[in-house]
DNA sequence: AGCCATAGGCCTACAGTGTAGACAAAGTAA
DNA sequence: TTACTTTGTCTACACTGTAGGCCTATGGCT
């Protein structure tokens, strides 16, 4: 007799935090951050908005929450490549995360703001003693790694936050946009992004990890044979 | 006659949009993005919250326009250096910003999510131009300065967002949590970071950048080698 | 002088928010 | 039986963003 008519699509049993998790992560999905109230919660889970508060401390804790179940689907890989190689496929793992819920990414940077790197789930923390272990049997001193994986998780960051900016609206009204945006722009202050039209259409968020890559494992290189001159 | 006993503090002529931005930043500032909201900015301004409409269609463009405040911050410099020292300089100068109003920095980082990089203020594009231009003159092609200049701004955003997550909490506290937290975890799963506890504890946010700089800057002089070398 | 247009400020009202607190039903242990 | 814990529900309160209308002063024009 219960309402299969209702919005509401799961009824059977008590809900488990797993439970409410997974419904929050669908709405953030859907609709955005903003769009996950708990009255909207309740809905989803066919139960009264107030179920929720008995497995999270408030809509805070709940968004910390969904931002740990984002990062628990972070595949994990043996050790068995070059570290360029190893640390390559985590990046390129991270930005398959984020490119699969762009809608969390915003609770990933700043959530974790507000819990300091001790008492972080221990999940959080894998990826980060990989990294540090990667990076030490490259031969990198162990403080080293340390500064080093900080500067590599900054780097990542930071660019799907770029990518995910990039993506906005379809892709042939933002040419229209950009065209006019452009043009807006006054030659003389703006000569180099004028002339850049072209390059700034076709955004290819892999193969500018990629590069961003390059770059930064190329420094990393340099750094170690620097060391390792020093030694001999 | 003025009630200079109320909270208020602005009572003379019309209001600006330049102050109730002042205003927004200053209470986003003092409490937090949360905090803001058009009623007590309203108190701030002593004025009836909905004055705030006639300056800002709303919370989102408000916030919008605060953020750009904040990046207008930003100092500018001339091209005197080599692009090494202009590049460090700017990364120095944005971190600077980003310290001083850290409650503004989501917005800075998630806010221009919402407008295509073709119809953002001039003023945020400016620091874009001026790497471009940069990179250029130190003989990199258009096309990768594009790309270098992203993963170079995404490198400073990361970092940022690295930093002010480890400087919630004074000291004192810090260093107890931190060593509870460590201990929390299995010392077979953990072995790097539960023994970089002392590395942890004094995270230099200034020498961090530095150091992730050091191996950007490394890595295009590499990758500015490389193309050189294929030109002969 | 008279007049109107306009802009800036104020007020009310509405729908929606997070959450504290009390209460009911149901399972579990003694 | 009794006592206690869990799980769900309900009500209520203080607060949010903002649409729509109204009032008033200031300017420019005839």
């Amino acid at each position: 007799m219960e309402g299969s008519t209702k919005p509401a699509r799961e009824n059977a049993g008590p809900v488990s935090r797993r439970m409410v998790l997974d419904a929050a992560l669908e709405l953030v999905d859907a609709d955005g951050v903003d769009a996950l109230s708990m009255r909207r919660l309740g809905q989803v889970l066919g139960r009264d908005p107030m179920v929720v508060y008995r497995h999270a401390a408030g809509r805070k804790e709940l968004l910390d929450g969904v931002a740990e179940l984002v990062l628990d689907e972070l595949e994990t890989f043996p050790d068995d490549l070059h570290w360029h190689g190893q640390l390559r496929r985590i990046a390129h793992a991270l930005r398959r995360v984020c490119l699969r819920h762009p809608n969390a990414v915003p609770l990933l940077v700043t959530g974790s703001l507000s819990t300091p790197l001790g008492l972080r789930p221990p999940g959080t923390l894998r990826p980060l003693e990989q990294i540090l272990g990667i990076l030490i049997r490259a031969g990198f001193l162990p403080a080293d790694a340390l500064h080093i994986s900080r500067a590599f998780y900054g780097f990542l960051y930071g660019h799907v936050l770029n990518e995910l900016q990039e993506l906005i609206a379809d892709p042939e009204e933002n040419e229209a946009l950009l065209r006019l945006g452009l043009q807006r722009l006054p030659l003389r202050d703006f000569p180099h992004l004028r002339h850049l039209a072209p390059e700034l259409l076709d955004y290819d968020g892999e193969k500018q990890l990629e590069e961003g890559l390059d770059i930064l494992l190329a420094g990393l290189d340099q750094q170690l044979a620097v060391r390792d001159k020093s030694y001999t």
